[in-house]
DNA sequence: GCAAAAGTGTTACTACTACACCCATGG
DNA sequence: CCATGGGTGTAGTAGTAACACTTTTGC
């Protein structure tokens, strides 16, 4: 097993694909790309592509996604490895191996081809349906993350712009895990942990038209949220 | 980059690694393999080897694990995959794309060389310093993610035979975390917690030679814990 | 008896839940 | 004025932390 042999195995190809997520209209969305050619022609499927003989998945995968969102910076954007799918017969034409992210997007920019033909689209999570492949599987186990991720993680501000409300905040929680949250419990959480927003001071905004505007705050610095912030217990959960 | 032409990039070689942790007198042990050839000749590594091309990540990962234990029944064992390593030039050769697995084992066989000839020992996990490749880097993401595991799922069980006590399973978290922990409340935790473990009528155990035997239990059905068992805060973190 | 490990009890405190209530703005 | 969303207060409770204490074994 520790020969290194060149062409003792069939060749691999390696891919990155991209759950890239964002929040429309008090709904969450995914970027979905529309197939071009076999197989799946015509089905929409997650955005990705090859990694290149010189970068490693991070890097493509970060490329791909200015690619396909047309951003001119993607840097700050949080991009997160979910985990690998290899199983042989995933796609039907050679042994495609891959690795797959997620990505966090404050405000969506309308979806275009980006630098290839492919027409993009962002899409409710609802309606991603029979996606090619197995990204079916894998923007479930996207969400499946991402809503973990909330809990114990400062993660929800990547969704917001860099200036926003606790009410946009909390609808991050609320949007991902589909629960209500109570608000003045979620705004004492949120302000008693030391790091996860900063106030701008002075700064109000109006967010929905009517009511009292609100104060503005910037994500802080703090990556973990301790003690964490549990989603309520749906139901089938022991204790 | 949608066009698949298997010969349009460089092939990549996909190989899994395996981080296999055990517990050995008290100590947090993993299984070390020495390099019979270059490069890192003579150091030791992570075992692993090449994905074949008709099975999985996960299967190659099981079949190795079985391959360097000498196990015969791997089938049950906690396997978790980690995350993907692709950087370029962690394999001085060719392009290495590998899948890192994280295996909890229960008791520790001795190490042997396995099927094939290399040398394998089982190493304290302090004293694993100076591997091959980047699996210093590998083994430490290992680590951290068995001891974050530890927190929200039932995963310390792995550790122990099939018939424990809770000492036994104390010791698992207090050595994976390196810090003590309360015993009157870990236990009262760990009962309070439905489906955790499960009791052994009647049965019990003397432990260190000394004192009143304890209780025996078995693994449970439940995957996840809720509430979470928290680790001590060392100090970094935030609260 | 003494040391060691299992097991029980109790108190104080943290953190969360579920509300009631007030404030500021647009219509 | 009312509806809407922001912000504050507070009592009840679940869960944890930090002990003291008893029990059962080997030496």
């Amino acid at each position: 097993m520790d020969g290194y042999d060149k062409y003792a195995f069939e060749p691999f190809a390696v891919t990155v694909d991209l759950a890239v997520f964002t929040i429309r209209g008090g709904a969450l969305h995914v970027l979905l790309v529309e197939r071009g050619q076999e197989p799946y022609a015509g089905r929409w499927a997650l955005p990705g592509g090859f990694v290149r003989p010189d970068e490693s998945a991070e890097s493509a995968a970060r490329r791909e996604l200015g690619e396909e969102t047309g951003l001119t910076d993607v840097s700050g954007l949080h991009l997160e490895q979910l985990r690998t799918y290899s199983e042989p017969g995933r796609d039907p034409r050679m042994r495609v191996v891959s690795v797959a992210f997620a990505a966090l997007l404050p405000h969506a920019p309308e979806a275009h081809g980006g630098s290839d033909a492919a027409q993009a689209r962002w899409t409710p999570y609802d309606c991603a349906r029979e996606l090619a492949f197995d990204h079916d599987r894998i923007l479930a186990d996207a969400r499946d993350r991402v809503g973990a991720k909330l809990e114990y993680t400062c993660l929800a501000t990547a969704f917001c712009p860099s200036e926003f409300t606790l009410g946009e905040l909390r609808q991050v929680y609320e949007t991902v895990w589909g629960t209500a949250l109570d608000r003045p419990n979620f705004r004492r959480k949120v302000l008693a942990t030391p790091g996860f927003v900063e106030a701008v001071p002075g700064a109000a905004r109006l967010t929905g038209g009517r009511g009292k505007p609100a104060a503005l705050y910037r994500a802080g610095t703090a990556a973990i949220l301790h003690p964490p912030l549990l989603r309520p217990t749906p139901e089938g959960r022991p204790a």
